[in-house]
DNA sequence: AGCATTCTCGACCGTCGGTCGATAGATTAA
DNA sequence: TTAATCTATCGACCGACGGTCGAGAATGCT
């Protein structure tokens, strides 16, 4: 049977299933035909929107992206959040697990999706810097913080932050994570070059994380 | 034809052609054919020695991070080096590029090859903080770094590192690097709570890298 | 109504990773 | 010398995959 729709709404249908899926699955576990069963259409239609499996990936990359910044522009503006939390809070929202279920998170980041990851990485890191260099440089203005390359520590503390809670790399046991998260949180005030101590009751913010 | 050799040089013919054609044309993008047309040898022959293209992948993973791990023991050895240097140094000496020509230094770190690096990137981590361990450890004892966790400290530096030099995250061009790799170092100091300025007289070694 | 455009279909294609039974060559036992 | 055994090799074959394409249905426009 054939049932028509108008493209917008079709493109974003296909979406939506391959992101569950890919975030389900992995990228590389999930075929064409999954998607075609769930959104119930045929082949052609699918390569009708997209030119291969891949550029849904990095559409959806690009969604998930732009959701992330969205949320740290928001917490940025909140001007009565001291610079540092606010920043930090910025980068925590980064977290894409923050908007799925637990299991959801339990999947997302396994070896099977080293391409999702390192794609979301990319983006990520060219999105956001630019988000956080302002804020960094008002911290710089106020000498709250110091240091001689904000750019590079911003990439630096971004490529960190996902790193260590995004991904797995580090095969941490979930009774290290307390650990993890304040030796990150030390590494990141001294980075920034600011005094010591300040984001120590960020901890329990990142607690939900683990 | 029909050519019988021991099992263990056959396993390193195919080790040894896989490696290349992972590293120039990507993993994904190497068929497991394209190995057989090297070695010369029929599927039977290929699946007899390994289970799977994966398998191949880990196998030779694991041949690179040992080979960096001999390098950086290598040189953490060698006591006539300022400890510091020394450390970065062995960090440095990771870079499985250093290894290979120019041209598979510029194949090697692609979208395309994300499960190959991510998967280095885990058993580096591994098998690299435990070397770094001992030697950071000593310059806490001295007084010349001071942190309050060394381990997640060596991580995260290990981390930057990989990241920032082997991998493409960030899209430099030739001419940030020099910039890049005084942030980077400077964030090693910082990390290490070492005083600052001590690597610079690094760079030399690291400009060899971009 | 006629026509063009947009959207959908599914049969089909080449390639891929992986399987398996047959068998050749080397090794051992008689 | 021969028979039995073991190891290494072969390549035809398989199902699944990502992707192509021409036919045609639904829709909108004149």
């Amino acid at each position: 049977m054939k049932t028509v729709k108008e493209g917008e709404v079709r493109r974003r249908e296909i979406l939506v299933a391959a992101r569950e899926l890919f975030v389900k699955k992995g990228y590389e576990q999930t075929s064409v035909n999954d998607i075609l069963k769930i959104v119930d259409i045929a082949k052609g239609t699918f390569y009708y929107y997209f030119a291969s499996k891949e550029e849904v990936l990095e559409a959806i990359i690009l969604d998930i992206v732009e959701e992330g910044a969205r949320r740290a522009e928001m917490i940025l503006k909140d001007k009565s959040i001291p610079l540092v939390s606010r920043i930090m809070m910025a980068i925590m929202a980064q977290a894409p697990e923050f908007e799925g279920s637990d299991e959801i998170k339990e999947e997302l980041h396994k070896v099977e999706n080293a391409k999702l990851e390192r794609l979301y990485l990319r983006e990520m890191l060219k999105r956001m810097t630019p988000i956080l260099q302002e804020p960094v440089l008002e911290g710089v203005d106020q000498a709250i913080f110091q240091m001689e390359y904000p750019t590079e520590c911003i990439e630096s503390i971004l490529l960190l932050g996902h790193m260590m809670f995004d991904c797995d790399v580090f095969e941490w046991k979930m009774e290290d994570y307390p650990r993890k998260i304040q030796a990150f949180l030390c590494n990141v005030e001294r980075m920034l070059g600011t005094k010591e101590g300040q984001l120590k009751e960020l901890m329990g913010m990142f607690g939900q994380l683990s």
